[in-house]
DNA sequence: GTACTTGTTGAACG
DNA sequence: TCGTTCAACAAGTA
């Protein structure tokens, strides 16, 4: 499940390799995970050089020389792999490189899409969707953080922080362990935290997100980085996918509740109501 | 066969 | 209006 520090990731590693490289052709084998007109995505595409790699919460850009970019979001299960070849059933998009080089879109679920926009227009598509700030943005402050939870009071703070248009990037492994170092239960509501509180999880949300990326990111299921290496945050995880077993730091049990039709993994002792 | 999983959006509901 | 829950997308695992 590719969140903020599995997208950045994998986009720090293709910024490398991609920067300057060519398209001579795409191969799509599954047309409904394009979401442009399969003719024209093809059109722009080819033929065209790759300038960059960047990211908008868990989405990643990739910018061409042409006016044009690929957007892509990995929903649950994209994995983007750069590779002389290696192609499996659930391989939907490739992108064939004039050196020889390959990078494939493998997808299990198939909720992952592309799509071209016009570079220019970028910024204006995160603005109509609503993109909640960058939290590893040098830019976004406490007070960035206060204003926003204050905006959402009777918001609980676990959902809060998975909704993109709060803030972005966050998803449910992050805001398990965001929380956890937090002591804070996930089903308190914003109004109800205190401003210590709050100053505590937006400095957790900088720490987890930031080590993770420098681990390269979670692979609980079927996350790979773009070389197709999996991520080493996955045993530094404190609560996500350890229910029953014993907190870290207390010894008290961790539990699984549902909040939304999601999991939440706390500590019962260093987490209260 | 059934339940469960997850990112995101959108609908239904109180 | 606000927040919550559910459905939908899909396919694999327990």
């Amino acid at each position: 499940m590719p969140e903020l520090p599995e997208v950045e990731t994998i986009r720090r590693q293709l910024d490398k390799m991609l920067a300057g490289q060519i398209i001579s052709r795409v191969e799509v084998r599954l047309p409904k995970i394009i979401k442009t007109p399969l003719g024209a995505f093809k059109k722009s595409v080819a033929g065209a050089k790759i300038k960059g790699v960047t990211r908008r919460a868990k989405n990643l850009i990739i910018e061409l020389n042409n006016g044009w970019s690929i957007l892509t979001h990995l929903k649950l299960t994209g994995q983007l792999i750069y590779k002389p070849a290696a192609v499996s059933k659930h391989t939907h998009v490739i992108f064939y490189f004039r050196d020889g080089h390959q990078l494939i879109y493998n997808d299990l679920r198939q909720f992952g899409y592309f799509k071209l926009i016009k570079t220019e227009d970028v910024p204006d598509f995160f603005l109509k969707e609503k993109i909640g700030p960058e939290p590893l943005a040098k830019d976004f402050s406490l007070a960035d953080f206060m204003a926003i939870v204050k905006n959402k009071p009777r918001a609980r703070i676990k959902q809060f922080l998975m909704d993109p248009k709060n803030i972005a990037g966050i998803g449910n492994i992050y805001s398990d362990e965001i929380l956890f170092v937090s002591c804070v239960h996930p089903l308190r509501p914003n109004q109800t935290l205190k401003p210590a509180e709050v100053k505590v999880i937006y400095q957790a949300i900088k720490k987890i997100l930031t080590e993770a990326i420098k681990y390269r990111g979670t692979s609980a299921n079927d996350y790979l980085d773009a070389h197709g290496q999996e991520g080493k945050f996955f045993q530094r995880l404190k609560v996500y996918g350890r229910e029953d077993e014993n907190c870290p730091v207390c010894g008290g049990k961790i539990k699984r509740i549902k909040i939304g039709g999601r999991s939440a993994h706390f500590c019962l002792k260093c987490q209260r109501p």
